[in-house]
RNA sequence: CGCGGCGUGGAGCAGUGGUAGCUCGCCAGGCUCAUAACCUGGAGGUCGCAGGUUCAAAUCCUGCCGCCGCAACCA
């Protein structure tokens, strides 16, 4: 029986709700690793969801350069720094791409729409009267130019960490960010949206941070060439944060188009690491409230993915450059087996909100286990049979309903289980229902009706066992759209489906809009075989 | 008492009160359409340790041990 399309979506089809959803701007310093990748798909995912789902979407990612780290470094290699900035982020973009990154716009905190954007926010914080003048005493390192935190320097042994030298008691004028005088506000917010920060484990540690009192934060530099200028005192630079949370706005727009400013903040959510919870949580809403705008609706603080349980460093990724045993640089990863598969892994081992970890046997075992020999398996052995026996056209299977396959779940559970799952974040709980439900099922069903028997005895029936299991790889190819963007194509387009590949939803899934045409095969068959979408991996 | 996470059959994980589950590996069988892939069955766990709550705990509480991450410019 169908349903009415629009009842579960929107009430109003021509009110398109718009999604705005962002990660985290990463440092230029050293090229992405499978931690930055990590975020990147799962924000991805869920961007593609959504616009499986009718929403308008904006996703941003981008690039932050406004940093000590990044002049210096441009420095050392004799580039001007814009150019170096310039450099790495085509080089990131390319990583991004490769892994089929579905962002709508890219912003580098050194183009002039970041700058402008800014000025104008702390120039507006300060008219608010948020931020006042003061001085800033710490431990500076002559080595570094720059101030070191107590810990820094206490965990060194009383030295610079870099430099190896003792850092020195120093005091500059500074310009302060009053963050304290909005403990109350922040808190009263986080109990009025509980939703606010996720997961769970990441909210109660803002709350304890929050509740146990805010200091003002120095939002100042001085002495440096590389920077976005303060406007209301043009000797000093913007503070990396004070800067960098900006580009959520600046980006669409803020201090320079209204309109389209006003279109899509506040943003729906921002995708970060969990190491950067109490900017996002604290700082950032504190800002957005001084400068009297509405702060994000949701933050949501992945885990990390480790390599054999230790943490991915850059210094590491560079020493392994190479290395083919465990090859831990994404570019290398992908450009050995591809974006899906790299996709897929993250995914479904690395459970978003909480940490994973990533190996290279690991790797290889996923990828054979869930898509060489299951899905990808499937799909060969299907065609085939279609191919082999029917010559790539079902007869008479026009307007036909596809059969149920026995499963312990019927499929507009797991349909509902799905987008339940990547609403929440919990891929890689989505891919296992998929993997249980759907493809699982499938091979069973295959097995126990021996198609390939059958078609001996009882063409009519073994013809309806087939076109039974390509019901089950529609629905496997919808489900896996936002994951596995270019298989799930591959499958789909393999045959001649009434609906187009780019208005599939979610619900198509159950609602089954039929065959208008008899079932037909379209893949490119070679001795009436397909390519493997995944060779297995020796 | 800085904050947080983890400890479940050989390996990796899921499982927030009621007969312990998944993937890989292993053993035995079946099938032969398929990427030596697929299917069925089996062996293998006192769920880190010690207490407690409960008719009932991997699951809640207390303490302890071990590993790991963060600690205001490393996702």
């Amino acid at each position: 029986m169908l349903r009415d399309r629009c009842g579960k979506g929107f009430a109003n089809m021509a009110e398109t709700p718009r999604f705005y959803l962002t990660t985290a701007i990463d440092y230029p310093n050293s090229r992405p690793h499978i931690g930055t990748a990590f975020e990147k798909i799962g924000a991805d995912v869920q961007a593609r969801y959504r616009r499986m789902e009718g929403y308008e979407v904006h996703f941003l990612m981008g690039n932050d350069e406004n940093t000590i780290k990044v002049a210096r470094r441009a420095a050392e290699l004799g580039q001007d720094p814009k150019a170096y900035c310039d450099d790495m982020a085509r080089q990131f973009q390319d990583v991004w791409r490769a892994l089929e990154i579905s962002y709508d716009d890219f912003i580098q905190t050194s183009e002039p729409r970041h700058h402008e954007g800014c000025r104008k926010f702390i120039q507006k914080v300060y008219d608010n009267g948020y931020i006042y003048k003061g001085t800033y005493e710490g431990w500076y390192c002559e080595g570094c130019e720059a101030f070191k935190t107590e810990t820094e320097v206490a965990e060194a042994g009383g030295v610079c960490p870099n430099h190896r030298v003792p850092p020195v008691r120093r005091s500059e004028p500074c310009y302060y960010f009053a963050l304290s005088r909005f403990q109350d506000r922040l808190l009263k917010f986080y109990e009025a949206n509980p939703d606010f920060i996720q997961p769970e484990s990441r909210r109660n540690e803002v709350l304890a941070f929050v509740e146990s009192g805010l200091q003002d934060v120095n939002i100042t530099r001085t002495g440096q060439t590389w920077g976005i200028r303060v406007p209301f005192d043009e000797q000093f630079t913007i503070y990396v944060w004070f800067d960098a949370l900006l580009n959520y706005i600046t980006a669409i727009g803020y201090g320079s188009d209204e309109e389209r400013f006003q279109k899509w903040w506040p943003a729906d959510i921002h995708f970060i690491g969990k190491d950067i919870t109490r900017f996002h949580c604290a700082l950032w809403p504190a800002m957005l409230f001084a400068a009297g705008l509405e702060p994000p609706r949701r933050v949501f603080g992945h885990g990390f993915v480790y390599n054999r349980g230790r943490k991915v460093s850059k210094s590491d990724q560079d020493k392994k450059k190479g290395d083919v045993s465990e090859p831990t640089d994404p570019m290398e990863i992908i450009d050995r087996f591809g974006g899906e598969a790299f996709r897929y892994y993250f995914m479904r081992e690395c459970p978003f909100p909480g940490d994973g970890d990533y190996t290279w046997d690991r790797f290889k075992e996923v990828f054979n286990a869930d898509l060489a020999n299951n899905l990808g398996n499937l799909y060969s052995r299907v065609v085939r049979l279609i191919a082999q026996n029917y010559g790539g056209h079902l007869e008479q299977t026009a307007g036909r309903e596809p059969g149920v396959i026995y499963t312990d779940v019927d499929t507009e559970t797991t349909v509902e289980q799905v987008q339940a799952h990547i609403e929440a974040c919990q891929y890689n709980q989505a891919l296992e229902k998929i993997w249980r439900q759907i493809l699982d099922p499938a091979n069973q069903y295959a097995d126990r009706r021996e198609p390939w028997k059958l078609v001996k005895t009882d063409r009519e029936a073994a013809k309806g066992v087939l076109f039974d299991l390509v019901e089950q790889l529609r629905a496997a190819a919808i489900l896996l759209k936002p994951f596995l963007p270019r298989t799930a194509e591959t499958i789909y387009r393999s045959f001649n489906f009434k609906q187009p590949w780019e208005e599939v939803r979610h619900e198509d899934v159950w609602v089954h809009p039929g065959q208008v045409d008899d079932l037909r095969l379209l893949a490119p068959l070679v001795d009436n075989k397909v390519k493997p979408l995944f060779p297995r991996m020796t």
